[in-house]
DNA sequence: GCTCAGGCAGGCT
DNA sequence: AGCCTGCCTGAG
């Protein structure tokens, strides 16, 4: 079934493509194709917002949840207005969106990120699923599910060699033994505040601050998060060295999502 | 060969 | 609390 979201502030190429989420492919039409849990999705840009094609109205229900539909995107960037650096920033990447992504696969995703480059984090991530998650029947090929915690915890470093994930091997065993033994509850860090749940995460082998500033933006929508890396470091030590500024509020994960992109897209890649 | 990629652990002061 | 250094891997 077909789902018109009209909505301003929502440009899928942005917003896909803007490091947050690795399993999307882009296809001939320009239309993008997800999974995310058992849920698949086929989108496409239209003028005045996406169309969303899914099997249910519950898959629907989820995507619209997942591209963030309750949080005012405008609202926000009229917020940001007052910094003029955050204002160009946010203009040009009105149409991003923080996702609302399921917590296990985003913690694994972005354990597998630290000292990596994006296409390599997305082909071991595609190798993971591909290798230990079950492949959902679709009209869009093969798709694979994200493996769940059990599945990962049952297996050994070998296991995971042909992933070619290097150190982080340990990490991501270390977070599924941790997630399947009950010892780290996910759910529950939706009910944390931002510290309490920052704090719970980096008891796992392997998240630090960056990490879990990403799991917890990403997965749990807590925009107080700012994930600081290398990029975010410099843009602050030039314009924000006495301090993120008054209007980013709350909001300051999805600050650093536009400042990220501005900035990406001056810096010549050679 | 070298460096770098959206960091982190472990050891040191 | 803040500084090093090594780290799997693959591309340039």
């Amino acid at each position: 079934m077909e789902y018109h979201y009209k909505t301003g502030c929502l440009d899928l190429a942005q917003t896909l493509e803007s490091g947050q989420c690795f399993r999307w492919r882009r296809c001939e039409d320009g239309s993008y194709v997800g999974i995310s849990g058992r849920y698949t999705l086929n989108v496409r840009q239209a003028p005045d917002g996406v169309i969303m094609e899914a099997d249910s109205d519950e898959a629907i229900r989820y995507w619209l949840s997942y591209f963030d539909s309750e949080t005012d995107y405008e609202a926000v960037i009229r917020q940001f207005e007052a910094d003029e650096t955050l204002r160009l920033a946010s203009s040009e990447n009105r149409g991003i969106r923080i996702l609302r992504q399921e917590p296990f696969e985003t913690l694994i995703s972005f354990i597998i990120s630290q000292n990596n480059n994006i296409p390599r984090i997305t082909g071991i991530i595609g190798r993971l699923c591909e290798s230990f998650g079950e492949k959902i029947s679709g009209e869009y090929g093969g798709m694979w599910s994200f493996p769940d915690a059990e599945t990962l915890a049952s297996l050994t470093a070998d296991d995971l060699a042909p992933l070619r994930a290097g150190f982080r091997v340990r990490y991501i065993l270390d977070a599924a033994n941790k997630v399947a033994s009950g010892q780290v509850r996910l759910p529950e860090i939706y009910g944390m505040s931002y510290d309490e749940g920052k704090a719970y995460l980096k008891t796992i082998v392997g998240v630090g601050d960056k990490v879990a500033d990403c799991v917890l933006l990403f997965a749990y929508h807590k925009t107080e998060a700012f994930p600081s890396d290398v990029w975010i470091k410099r843009v602050v030590a030039e314009y924000y060295s006495d301090g993120l500024p008054e209007c980013m509020g709350d909001y300051k994960g999805i600050a650093q999502q536009y400042l990220f992109e501005y900035f990406r897209k001056r810096t010549p890649v050679e």
